[in-house]
DNA sequence: TATTAAACTGAACGATCGTTCGAATAACAA
DNA sequence: TTGTTATTCGAACGATCGTTCAGTTTAATA
C-alpha cells in the first residue's frame, strides 16, 4: 500500500476497492480481472486505486488476507467444538470446507484455482497447520497405529485431496454429485485412510 | 487448422510448432505463452504459424491432442499388466500417474494447472473412463462390499483427489516429501478407501 | 523454362491494460 | 478566510500481444 489513507473517506475508499476486487474476481475470474475494472467497480478512477495501493497484485494480497482473516475465523470456531470421535472430527472439518468454498458466490473457488500464480502461501500454510494441530490432537487421546512422522505428509495429502476434489466438482458444468454425497465419500475416504 | 499443410516442408513446420507450443509452456508457463515466442521458437515468423493455426488456443488444443496420445498408449500398456491384487493395481497406476507427471521436464504438471481454461475435457474424460473401467474390471473378479452405483463418484473423487495432490507436492518449492514417499500414502489412502 | 500454387515473411494494426502525473477538488487547520 | 494537506480525477503513456495482409520466396507442374 503506497499511502496510508488518513480520513474517513479514503478508508472507506481502500475497503470499497478491496470488495470490488472480491467481485470483480468473482463474477469475472481472475483472468479478466482489471485494475480499470476494479476501480469501475468501487466508483473511483484508476488514478485514486494507485493511490492507496501499488499494483494490481497488491490489491489481490490485500483480498487474500482478508480470506486468510475469515478462514481462521471459521477454523477456530470449528476447533472449539470438540469431539472424540474421529469419523464425527473429519465430517465437521469437511463440511465446513465445502461450506468455505460454496461461500461467497464461489470467490474462494475461483481463488483456490488459480493458487500457483497468487501469494497464497499464507492461506495454505494456515489450512494445512490447522489440520495437523487437529491431528495430533485427536492422536493424544487416541492413539492409532499411525505413524507420528506420517502426520505432515498425510495431513498435506488430506487437505489437497479434499480441497482440490471438492473444487473440481464445484466446477463440474453438469454436476453429478451433489454435495452431500461428495462430502459423505470425502469423509470415508479420509477415515478409512487415517484408520489405516 | 485454417490451411491443411500439403508440402512436406510445411507438414514439419506444423509439428515444429506443436513443439515449441510444448517447449514454451514447459519453460516459461501458460501465463507467458506467446505466439510470437512460438513462432520463434520454431523458427519461423508469426505469419506462418496463422497459416496453420487459426489461433493462440488452437495451437494449445493440438498440443492437448498429442498429449491425449501419450496418455491413451500410457494408459493402454498400464491396462494390460493385469493383476488381481487390488493393492498391486493401485501401487501402478499411482506409479504411472507419478511417472507421467514428470515426464517432459514438467509440461503436464503445467498443463494441470491450468486445467479450468484449457480445453481439457478430453484428458480429463479419458483418465476417468479409464480408471472407471480399472474399477470394474477388478470388482467382476473381487466382489467388494462396495456400491456399485457409486463407483463414479468414487473414480472421480480418487482421480482428481490423486492428481491435484501429485500437482501440489511437485509445485513445492522446498519439497519435504520424496516421490516414493509420496506414492506409498496415495496408493494407501486409495486401497483403504476402496475396501471401507 | 514458364506458369501457377504453396509457403513464408515481418511490418503494422488495433485492442487491452498496468501505471503515471499534473491538475482539480475537498477537508482541515490557523 | 486563507493557506496547507489529503484526496480524487482521468487523459495519456508505453508495453504487450493476437492477428492480418500485401509482398516475396520456394516448390511443383506443364
Amino acid at each position: 500500500m503506497r499511502k496510508i489513507p488518513q480520513q474517513q473517506r479514503s478508508k472507506e475508499l481502500v475497503a470499497r476497492l478491496v470488495d470490488a476486487t472480491a467481485q470483480s474476481i468473482r463474477e469475472q475470474g481472475m483472468d479478466k480481472f482489471t485494475t480499470h475494472h476494479v476501480a469501475e467497480l468501487a466508483g473511483v478512477s484508476v488514478g485514486s486505486l494507485y493511490q492507496y495501493f501499488d499494483s494490481r497484485e497488491d490489491l489481490i494480497e490485500a483480498l487474500l488476507d482478508t480470506v486468510t482473516l475469515n478462514l481462521r475465523e471459521g477454523l477456530n470456531t470449528l476447533v472449539l467444538e470438540k469431539t472424540t470421535d474421529l469419523r464425527d472430527m473429519v465430517q465437521r472439518s469437511v463440511h465446513f470446507g465445502m461450506s468455505f468454498l460454496r461461500a461467497d458466490d464461489g470467490l474462494a473457488v475461483e481463488l483456490v484455482r488459480n493458487w500457483y500464480r497468487l501469494p497464497t502461501q499464507n492461506v495454505v500454510r494456515l489450512l494445512q497447520d490447522t489440520l495437523l494441530d487437529f491431528m495430533r490432537m485427536y492422536l493424544l487421546k487416541n492413539p492409532l497405529s499411525n505413524n507420528p512422522e506420517r502426520l505432515q505428509i498425510r495431513s498435506f495429502i488430506i487437505a489437497n485431496a479434499i480441497v482440490f476434489t471438492m473444487i473440481r466438482a464445484i466446477s463440474e458444468p453438469s454436476p453429478f454429485i451433489t454435495d452431500e454425497e461428495l462430502e459423505i465419500e470425502l469423509v470415508e475416504m479420509v477415515v478409512s485412510y487415517l484408520r489405516a
